[in-house]
This record gives C-alpha cells, structure tokens and sequence, in this order.
DNA sequence: GTCTATAATTTGATAGAC
DNA sequence: GTCTATCAAATTATAGAC
C-alpha cells in the first residue's frame, strides 16, 4: 500500500505547482520514485487519481465538520462558519492549496467543493432570517463569498496563527458576534 | 489586424473555457478561422500570445481607474474600492472571467494582477489610519480579500445590475459608508 | 504489486511558398 | 500577412514479464 499512497502525495505535490493537466504522470512517477505504469494500474486514468484524492480529503473534512457544527444557535452556526477557513486549512494545508488553485478550472475539484457548500448557503440564510436581518439570502450569499476569500487566502498565502486569529476576529467584529 | 485580434478574441474564449495549458494552439487556430502558423508569427509563443491579451487589458483597466480613485478622501477611496469589482467586469465581463479562471495557476495572469493590486493596499491603509480603525492594515487587507471575492465572483456568475448593486451596497454598510 | 518497453496521439513550433 | 506541410518532443496509456 506504500507506493500507492507515494503516488497520491507526489500527484498532490505536483498537482499543487503545475496544476493537473500541466502535471505529467511521468513526473508523479519520478517524484514517487515509481514506475509511471503503476499509477495507471492503481487509479486507471489522472483524472481519476485526482478524484481518490478528492474523494478522502473530503471525506475527512464531512468527519470534522459535521461535528462541529451541529445543533448550534444562528448566532453559533455563524461564528463557526466563520472560524471554518482556520479549522479546515490547518488540518490539512497541503490538500487546501492545490484545492484553491485547481478549482477555478477543474471540474472534479469544482463539483466536490460546491456539493460540500450548498447545505451551507441555505443553512447560513436560515440563520440570518432568525436574527432578523433585513435580506437574509443576500447576507448568506456574501458570507459564503467572504469565507471563500478568506479560505483562499489562509491555503495560498499560510499566515501564521496570529495572523489568521485576528483576520477571523475581525469578520466576527462586523458581524457583531 | 483583422485576423491578428480574431485570435486574440478565440483565444481569450478557448482560454477561458479550458485554461491555458489545456488549450492546444491549434484549437486557437481553427475557432479564429485561421492557420496554426499565423499565430506563432505574430506573437512567438502561446505565453506571449497571453501576455497580449494581458497587456491590452490592463492598460485599460489603469486607463478607467487612475481617473476613478484620484483625489478622493478616505471615505470615497473605500467606497471606490468596494465599486471595482462592479465598474471593471461589466466594463469587460469576458477578461475577467478569464482571469479569475486563470489567475491561481498562471504566473503571467497573476503577475499583472498583483502589479495592479499592490499599490491599493497601501493607499487603503493610510485610509483606515486616517479614519482611525484600530488595526489599520489588517482592515486593509480584509477588505482587499473582501474585494477579490467579490470580483471573482462577479466575474463567475455574471449577476444582474440589481443583484451587484445589492451586494456591492451591503458591503457598503458594513463599513458604514 | 511492480517494472521495462513501447504504441498511439497530441502538441508547440518551424520551413518555405505565395 | 497568410497558408500548407511537416518535424521533434512530450504525453497518456497499454502489453507483457517478473
């Protein structure tokens, strides 16, 4: 099981460079010190390399977040949502900085980001109905848009915990939590 | 210059759908109704080819904001700030579809965003100093991770006028402007 | 499970004519 | 300025042996 998993650390090294299609599975072969015919006999096609990579990293973060933010207050489930981007890019920064420079284009990454997401925005529209904001679903939407800056931000630039501690209390500040 | 600008125009297009890398020269040759050839007389390489595109843009985009933000005090620099993302993609949807597609793997995209960015950072911090915020740059940084949200997401989902207005007008709000 | 060798395409780029 | 023809390298994927 080790070569497999040397393959899928290299493809997630390299993925996170070069992006997928810039990435020849001769290099992840190289970079896992591997034969090139084994990624195929492991995972088929790249396309489907990435997929197992998506596959487990979103798996472990439904694990950590469900959790996390189950049966909390709007004024909790906000907070949380808010405090998300830290929680998930230390867990796992590596995952979360090919994550955020593939998903622009790739639709694999696109589609595991989006299905992990959508529960959120409506979640996230109730919460801000409850507190009485005057239009709720336009609220939500830019906390989303907020998150997903501040997310993109912690994977690409990997602030450290200071750093990232007072960005969040800030956005927490505005939204008076 | 007529075929010269349809493969600016395809490129911009395939670019776009699929990326750069992902996009074959030829593909860029046949949409512009063209020979192969033609586009590496004109412009050398397929990087080259995007370094136009970027160039044209952003000369532009320096052309309709050095006139907007001149001169303004604090307050209205802030609010023009948070107006960019509305002014720019309905000035040139298509670019910044692109370059927000592009931006996280491209070193050149990326290159002449950042030269555009970085001068604002600063200008947004003595801004915040002036208005007496507590912590001045990290305010400037937030709001400038705000601000690239946004946009891409502007540039995304091409959202109608009133939808960009609302959303534009809550940030507003959020920083009692 | 793992490797070597190789097939089959695709792709960026050039030569040379008009 | 523009095209046809073409090359050399890169790249995904497979066959077959150990």
């Amino acid at each position: 099981m080790s070569k497999k998993q040397d393959i899928l650390d290299a493809a997630l090294r390299l993925f996170t460079e070069n992006g997928v299609r810039a990435t020849p599975t001769k290099s992840i072969a190289t970079e896992a010190e591997t034969s090139e015919a084994l990624i195929f006999k492991h995972f088929g096609t790249k396309d489907q390399l990435l997929e197992e990579i998506m596959k487990k990293a979103y798996q472990a973060i439904v694990r950590e977040t469900t959790v996390r933010l189950a049966g909390l207050s709007s004024k909790e489930y906000i907070a949380s949502m808010i405090e998300l981007p830290i929680i998930l890019t230390r867990s796992n920064p590596d995952f979360w900085r090919m994550q955020y420079k593939i998903m622009p284009l790739n639709p694999i990454s696109s589609r595991y980001h989006e299905n992990f997401m959508r529960p959120c925005l409506l979640r996230l529209t109730e919460c801000f109905e409850d507190l009485n904001y005057s239009q709720p679903e336009l609220e939500a939407e830019l906390l989303l848009i907020y998150i997903d800056g501040v997310w993109k931000y912690f994977a690409a630039n990997q602030p450290d915990a200071a750093k990232e501690k007072a960005l969040v209390e800030l956005i927490k500040q505005k939204y008076k939590l």
